[in-house]
DNA sequence: AACGAGCGCAACCGCAATGAC
DNA sequence: AGTCATTGCGGTTGCGCTCGT
């Protein structure tokens, strides 16, 4: 049996609010109070749903509501609470008096995300004595072609979409998207056949040995063949639809190659990955909650992989294999380290102490900035 | 000046949770 | 215990405004 509709839809007005019916509304529910949602268009003279009467007075027309722009302290608050309750915007909100949770979200999603990714992909090297590569796109354009709401559905995550390759619905990279790779990173890029290994270090690699990186520096042992030369044709390839590049990943100590883009296909093929390496694989790939984020606001895998690059890159990397669980957020793996299960940072001296209070907030400075 | 893409906000939709019966 | 109404929440969409071309 199909759940009874809120309210008849014949006769009920929808779109935006008039200050008439602002008005009726606040009148009724000052003298009346608030709840009987269902009955109260009904009793007020209002031609609306009892759930757009809520809507309109929890989130607009509440004398305790605070009016105005989201305040550098209300939006690192919010940064903060995302990183530990996710979307739970209602508890967000309720620890900011007098804001909404469609407000916050609305913030969240048109503000503080796009500051969150581009804070990933764009931020040169700052502490890492790495030198960082960095792939400049065209000068900022605005891209043509509307963005359709579609396309900016977030993702779910699917080895199958794991292919380093542009699909014809995939839209180009960000024209103003500085891409930070690292030089050190374990990306091997198969080219045609040939191996062209990139770097002896990746956050793969961290799913050996308890998480510790043991490659962030020069003195890693895992896989650590060093790095000559990485250029941006490299990111050209992965980014690039005709060619069928491949990205791999070498994984800790055996430093066997991963063919993410032949993952699936790779599955249980020794020969492709040994049972260590695919468990560390699929403990990484299988992160719904590592990956939703990014899936949020990228479209292509590719971007995820060197996104985590860079956070590695600014020493705010962490165990991606001990996720925390039940949170969603990206940033709060950042910055939690009091749980045995959290890195706050990592390198190979410091591995799995929290951020402390200095750097906590010069990462929210960053990601504010 | 005109056009149109992109953005931000307000509102809607559908599902989950809760409570009454 | 099961059913249904109501409320609450998060995701998504529609639309108007802004700004680049």
């Amino acid at each position: 049996m199909g759940r009874a509709p809120c309210c008849e839809k014949v006769g009920i007005k929808r779109g935006r609010w008039t200050a008439e019916e602002d008005q009726i509304l606040s009148s009724y529910i000052q003298s009346n109070g608030e709840g009987s949602w269902r009955s109260l268009p009904k009793n007020a003279g209002l031609k609306r749903c009892g759930k757009s009467c809520r809507l309109r007075w929890i989130n607009y027309l509440r004398s305790d509501l605070k009016r105005g722009n989201i305040t550098p302290e209300e939006e690192q608050l919010v940064v903060k609470l995302h990183s530990t309750l996710g979307n739970r915007w209602s508890l967000i909100a309720s620890q900011l008096p007098g804001r909404t949770d469609n407000e916050i979200k609305n913030y969240w999603n048109s503000h503080l995300r796009r500051k969150l990714h581009n804070f990933i992909i764009r931020k040169p090297s700052i502490s890492h004595d790495v030198p960082a590569v960095i792939i400049k796109a065209p000068p900022t354009k605005r891209r043509p072609g509307r963005t359709s709401r579609s396309a900016m559905k977030p993702k779910t995550h699917n080895p199958k979409n794991l292919k380093m390759k542009k699909t014809p619905e995939s839209p180009e990279p960000e024209a103003n998207v500085a891409v930070t790779v690292v030089a050190q990173e374990a990306l091997m890029i198969e080219l045609n056949g040939a191996e062209a290994e990139l770097g002896p270090c990746n956050y793969y690699g961290t799913c050996h040995e308890g998480g510790a990186c043991g490659n962030n520096n020069n003195n890693s042992t895992d896989g650590d063949k060093g790095v000559s030369s990485f250029d941006e044709n490299i990111i050209d390839l992965l980014l690039d639809e005709s060619e069928p590049s491949h990205v791999f990943t070498s994984c800790g100590g055996n430093a066997e190659l991963n063919n993410l883009g032949d993952y699936e296909q790779a599955k249980g093929s020794s020969e492709i990955l040994n049972q260590e390496n695919l468990d560390c694989l699929q403990s990484c790939l299988s992160m719904e909650s590592f990956l939703n984020y990014e899936h949020q606001v990228n479209n292509a895998f590719t971007d995820e992989f060197i996104d985590w690059d860079c956070v590695w890159q600014q020493g705010y990397d962490n165990n991606i294999c001990d996720e925390k669980e039940g949170s969603d957020s990206m940033v709060s793996w950042l910055l939690d380290g009091d749980d045995e299960a959290t890195i706050g940072k990592s390198n190979c001296e410091n591995f799995g102490e929290p951020l402390d209070h200095d750097e906590e907030n010069a990462l929210f400075a960053w990601l504010l900035s």
